[in-house]
DNA sequence: TAACAACATTGCAATAATACGATTAATCAT
DNA sequence: ATGATTAATCGTATTATTGCAATGTTGTTA
């Protein structure tokens, strides 16, 4: 039906599942590593760096900062972008405790 | 259009896009991790567990075979699946090297 | 104020994802 | 062989996502 079940899992499945969303689009993987890459607020320079309309990539924009993943200051009549470090962390936490499970060696089978 | 412009963005982009996208389910991180805690191969109880109906848990659980996170070993008429250790390192690897991008401390605004 | 610049929003078309009933395929037990 | 068990596949309804043209909003500049 297009619609996830949430409410049968924990709110931690939830979570992990609500970043790896945000992380599921090439574009939105792009802007981040642009924002990591600059290294400061940059405006609108994602339209011409990444190669997608201008309301595509608001609207990527808005989902990243939906997650809290990413600020914008608005400077004139330009909006600059960064990343949220605290939030970052954040989610890094989270998702590392679910990448780094434990690989016990000995598996019955496979 | 609901079709992700796949082909303007790099290989390890799309990548990572992929690799999340997988994980942007609660269903397919509850299976994981369910797969993690046993540490052996179980078969259908993964439907007694998750919420799901099977058409429903076969088909994510097809979805991580493709992408080979997990395998699936045929043991009489049920069928025993486990994680690809090998993959999920493999996997890790990539997803560590994008969430441990460098937050340098003095950034220009935000 | 009027024109402009930079983004955000809206609306819509096209495709993808989710969920499950019904069915099929394979194996086991008798 | 027959029936039961398990899981994969098919078909389909429903919702979500992606992308962009058109338009709206806000702040700047002449």
């Amino acid at each position: 039906m297009g619609l996830a079940k949430t409410e049968i899992f924990s709110n931690k499945q939830n979570q992990i599942a609500s970043y790896s969303k945000v992380f599921g689009h090439p574009a939105r993987v792009a802007i981040l590593e642009y924002l990591f890459d600059k290294n400061a607020c940059i405006c609108g320079d994602l339209v011409d760096e990444i190669g997608l309309a201008q309301p595509t990539i608001s609207q990527h924009l808005r989902e990243l900062k939906q997650l809290g993943l990413i600020k914008g200051n608005v400077e004139g009549t330009s909006v600059c972008y960064c990343i949220d470090k605290e939030k970052w962390t954040e989610m890094k936490q989270v998702m590392l405790a679910f990448l780094d499970q434990d690989i016990v060696a000995d598996s019955k089978c496979c």
